[in-house]
DNA sequence: GTCTATAAAACGATAGAC
DNA sequence: GTCTATCGTTTTATAGAC
């Protein structure tokens, strides 16, 4: 058996921001295999189609969020202050760490209306989200308030990253962030 | 002279909804072609480029923002919080009208990071959403923070857009919509 | 004949798939 | 690497108004 080059994970993680900064559909199988180390046709044995790879990228970001950023939400050794700033600020370093903003906003804007195919990953994405910040807002505002402030939260966020991605002005986050959590003190 | 099938100013109305329903990568000439009942060939004797034609389409937008929209802030017949309803208003009419949401926000998010070629009529655009706005809210709040207020308005209106497009509930736009007008009675 | 809006055909390049 | 399809674009031809 000839020596395995990358791993299936490694594909996906090397996808990710090359999906994230190019787009779905102006990203090429060149592309990819370009940024993965592979001849374009090796894609074909780790995955079906450039769709199927997608959703295993779509996949693993909203894992990634889920268990290492939505779950400090419901750390109860925190303040709930305390867990909406770190939500927060986590959240922060994951869109721009890296330049492309958010994969699940991005792609839901590009495809939402062409294909169904990535809708069941993305809508469960965001509404562990609002999940996440309705938990933290509860402690302080009823169950309807708290849902309210907290689909607040992901359309300012997700509302700062477009114009941060126009303009590059990465302030715009953190003030965004900031109103955020004096929503929580209020 | 032949019959002229479209004019000029018939090609970019017609390709318009097809840009923001599609994306600007995701839009092949045959699909501008058909929109428009031409061949694709046809176009370049319109338009040098399909780069060219989305930068009159985007200018389109903006003129018709600026003027039949951006325009009521500043209309002193009106009361503040009636300026920023109608505003507000006139804005879901213009995204709900068609499906596909915003254009400059859909093609900020496709493009902003690939090419510079659209970024200044797009800033333009925000530029002229967020002074409006904040010419509004500086009847009620200092300069500065009337254009916080503003810019906020504006990231929760886009924000909106996305989760609207992804789960169909227009709702959420219309209690963004709220959200921002009570922001101006406090 | 000359001009011009369109159609039709064909270009090289690159797409996704195998 | 090789396939076929399609991409954005260019060229050529045609039809009708001067």
């Amino acid at each position: 058996m000839p020596v395995q080059k990358v791993t299936r994970e490694e594909v996906i993680q090397k996808s990710l921001p090359v999906f994230r900064q190019r787009g779905y559909y102006n990203t090429s199988m060149t592309d990819l295999a370009e940024a993965c180390g592979l001849q374009k046709g090796s894609f074909y044995h780790y995955f079906d189609s450039k769709e199927s790879l997608m959703k295993e990228v779509l996949g693993a970001v909203s894992s990634y969020f889920e268990n290492k950023i939505f779950a400090i939400a419901y750390d109860e050794s925190l303040l709930p202050v305390e867990r909406l700033q770190k939500v927060l600020d986590k959240q922060i370093r994951a869109v721009t760490n890296t330049k492309g903003g958010c994969l699940m906003g991005n792609t839901a804007i590009e495809t939402a209306l062409l294909t169904d195919e990535f809708k069941p990953i993305m809508e469960a994405f965001f509404d562990g989200y609002v999940k996440a910040l309705a938990a933290i807002y509860s402690t302080q505002f009823s169950a309807q308030a708290a849902n309210q402030l907290a689909q607040q939260a992901a359309m300012e966020f997700e509302g700062a990253l477009i114009l941060v991605k126009m303009s590059g002005k990465e302030q715009l986050l953190h003030d965004a962030a900031h109103r955020i959590v004096e929503r929580l003190k209020s």
